[in-house]
DNA sequence: CCAATGCAAAATCGTCGGCT
DNA sequence: AGCCGACGATTTTGCATTGG
């Protein structure tokens, strides 16, 4: 900072009001599922139309997941592939000042070769201050913005364990189940869980599973944009009601280090 | 330039009423 | 009865304005 040509104390820099936080948790995966696996479940959740999950950054193709909109952002990667990234040109990973954690990259994918496990990173970016006030509002955080009260494990948390919630809330347990499922046992499970359902309406649900199977739902809300919006918008609702026998959710592995874990970055 | 404020635009979702 | 469009309440995002 000195370099930089700004002088302070660091008393003055821990009361600094603060208008931009990361808040972020690295998880590791340890059973066998990649972060690529994990993207693509994230991309078929049906976020809210006004966010932008242009997630298709071909740069980093199937490694991030992004959620974005002026104010804040959420988004997931895949740390190690990031941190290669980042050896060849800080320009093209989506963490940009993390030269210092190229030494912990080398160590790690040393480590790699040993035992097989992946990093899978998780961020909540809030980048205007009011956003971080509204949000902070709505989860009852009574702190001062000022970068020593910000930094926070038990906040990280919280605001972390938000979005996921957020998040995970959209996911139709419909979506969970297994694409290999035979058409037959799928439309039985439904008919049998669901039987104040319509036929009709089951098999709406049951078309609307297997089509999602191939696409995301934005790109499917974009081939009817010519429709009325409401019916479709219906049929989601629905998949999301709809009752299913329960399924190992593969997103749980995120939630569960999030609701342990502490790091914190700015 | 940055932050706060207010407002418009858009989106979500419950509900109502007409149509078949 | 169920399907579908319309309406409206509410929430959320984006932007312009104001005031430092």
């Amino acid at each position: 900072m000195l370099q930089m040509g700004v002088q302070t104390t660091i008393e003055a820099l821990k009361k600094a009001p603060v208008a931009t936080v990361h808040y972020a948790k690295n998880i590791v995966l340890t059973d066998g599922t990649t972060p690529h696996y994990l993207i693509n479940k994230l991309q078929k959740m049906c976020m809210p139309q006004s966010l932008d999950t242009n997630q298709t950054d071909f740069r980093n193709g199937g490694h991030a997941f992004k959620w974005h909109c002026n104010a804040y952002e959420v988004v997931f990667y895949d740390k190690m592939h990031d941190l290669a990234q980042a050896k060849k040109s800080s320009k093209r990973s989506i963490e940009k000042d993390n030269n210092i954690q190229l030494q912990l990259f080398e160590q790690l994918d040393k480590k790699r070769t040993k035992q097989k496990f992946e990093l899978f990173r998780m961020e909540v970016r809030l980048n205007k201050r009011a956003k971080i006030k509204q949000l902070f509002t709505k989860l009852n955080i009574k702190v001062p913005l000022t970068f020593q009260k910000l930094f926070k494990p038990a906040i990280s948390r919280k605001i972390l364990l938000y979005y996921f919630d957020e998040l995970q809330s959209r996911h139709a347990p419909l979506f969970e189940l297994s694409t290999s499922m035979t058409d037959k046992s799928l439309l039985t499970q439904m008919i049998v869980h669901n039987p104040h359902l319509s036929a009709n309406r089951i098999i709406q649900l049951f078309g609307l599973k297997r089509l999602h199977e191939t696409m995301t739902i934005q790109e499917l809300q974009q081939m009817f944009a010519h429709h009325n919006k409401r019916s479709l918008q219906r049929l989601l609702i629905d998949a999301r009601r709809l009752v299913m026998p329960a399924q190992a959710d593969s997103l749980d592995v995120i939630r569960k280090q999030v609701v342990k874990g502490k790091a914190v970055r700015m």
